[in-house]
DNA sequence: ACCGACCCTGTAGC
DNA sequence: AGCTACAGGGTCG
């Protein structure tokens, strides 16, 4: 195994050289090294480290995959700095994270003064639920639906993220009625804007911009409507400054906290008097940050797969709360207590990114199929493969430059395939092609 | 319960 | 390449 036919351990904005010992454990192409003495259970974050500060959190690929994790709409905290490997903030930690084969390696390259680096690993722990044994779940919910035991093999290590309420909150206020691509922005601009800056403990090694913690509500309550204008919040810069104003009167950040204990029901009901918090929205907070892991954040796309497979006989109505309702309701009735877990799997196997991945499972593939696309073209790369079915110039669809499957047809399949393209972050059409038109 | 307006802006489509 | 038009992980009244 020569070094010279691995790809760089370090991506282009960490530019020193890695010691020897990294080398030790992060992965060259198949395995880590030095497996006996490592942690290989889910509630045990590793304690293994080396002089360039890597740990590893002791998870293998059915726990947690980054990818699958990650950049796939629970957060708006992470981008991907080289290939499987990502750079983000945990609280008041800046974290620099990448996938091993059958473990994930962390390392702090920044932090606040008062995050003490004793507590670096339970932060992690916390912040990926460790305490949930992911892939026990996924063997009973495989048990309860054949279209989640199909697809599931493909999705492996899809975890709910244990975020900071407050955070997670305004993210998820960003997001009703936009695209992705602003809603990265506008997190990015609330926090570079009015959230601490995190001093970088690795300075010498990353050369990358700068990162903040997320602004604490009271740093928001100096924060104006037209400055949140003038950041191109539009219309929500007015839910913002409402939000923060109620939240800050109801009791702050420890009354949110609150809602962790609480029923989930409660917790959504009270997130619901905030402005511009509906259901969607509540549910995403819920479910992403308050523990209320029954929960079921139901969009567009969500309704889509419902319906398809689940409630057929709700196919083509509104989305209003009571089918909210009914949606939530159909979940736990099969997933029971982690339905929001198991929706998460069904969710990112909906990604337009991961076309293909599954041979001929969702409608909008069916669709291409009975057209004859070339989406059959498309190879299987079989259950649990690591390589990228789209994208394969290594762009990512999420950042819109580029990466999707170039379609050539005119007509028929073309305008399928250019509906299914022209899909945001990611998602596969939810109405049917010819309404789209 | 239903429906239209809604601030922007990244991106698709010429 | 530059432009324009569109649509977006919903919410509110
Ligand atoms: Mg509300």
């Amino acid at each position: 195994m020569l070094r010279s036919t691995a790809r760089p351990l370090l991506n282009s904005t960490i530019n020193a050289r890695p010691s020897c010992r990294e080398y030790h454990l992060i992965k060259h192409g198949s395995r880590p090294v030095r497996p006996g003495s490592l942690p290989n259970r889910v509630c045990s974050a590793g304690m293994a480290t080396d002089c360039a500060g890597w740990h590893l959190l002791g998870t293998p690929r059915e726990e947690l995959r980054l990818e699958h994790t990650l950049p796939t709409g629970q957060s708006f905290r992470w981008r991907e700095t080289g290939d499987d490997e990502y750079i983000g903030v945990i609280g008041q930690r800046v974290v620099q994270i990448r996938q091993l084969e059958d473990d994930v390696a962390w390392r702090i390259i920044g932090r606040a003064p008062q995050a003490a680096e004793a507590e670096d690993t339970a932060v992690l722990a916390d912040y990926f639920n460790l305490s949930t044994p992911l892939a026990d779940l996924v063997r009973t919910w495989s048990a309860s639906c054949d279209h989640f035991a199909r697809i599931q093999p493909y999705f492996q290590g899809a975890r709910m993220l244990r975020q900071d309420p407050t955070e997670t909150l305004f993210q998820f206020l960003c997001s009703s009625n936009n695209h992705i691509s602003r809603i990265h922005g506008m997190v990015e601009r609330l926090c570079s804007g009015w959230g601490t800056r995190l001093p970088l403990t690795r300075s010498d090694e990353y050369g990358g911009p700068a990162h903040h913690a997320f602004p604490t509500l009271d740093q928001l309550a100096a924060v104006s409507e037209a400055d949140l204008r003038a950041a191109g919040f539009g219309y929500r810069a007015r839910f913002v400054t409402g939000s923060v104003a109620r939240l800050r009167a109801l009791g702050g950040e420890a009354w949110l906290a609150t809602l962790r204990a609480g029923p989930p029901d409660v917790a959504v009901a009270a997130l619901c008097t905030l402005p511009g918090v509906g259901p969607k929205v509540a549910a995403c907070a819920a479910l992403f940050s308050l523990d209320a892991h029954a929960l079921v954040p139901v969009d567009v796309h969500v309704l889509a797969l419902a319906t398809r497979h689940y409630l057929p006989a709700l196919r083509g109505k509104a989305l209003t709360p009571a089918l909210h309702a009914q949606v939530q309701a159909a979940f736990v009735a099969r997933f029971g207590a982690h339905a929001g877990w198991a929706h998460n799997t069904l969710f990112i196997s909906e990604l337009a990114r991961y076309r293909g991945r599954v041979p001929g499972t969702t409608r909008a593939e069916e669709v291409l199929l009975a057209r004859g696309s070339e989406v059959a073209e498309e190879v299987d790369a079989g259950p649990d493969a690591c390589a990228r079915v789209v994208g394969m110039d290594g762009s990512d669809a999420s950042t819109g430059k580029g990466g999707r499957a170039r379609r050539k047809r005119k007509g028929g399949a073309a305008s399928v395939a250019s509906s299914l393209v022209e899909e945001q972050m990611e998602l596969a059409p939810t109405t049917p092609p010819q309404a789209a038109a």
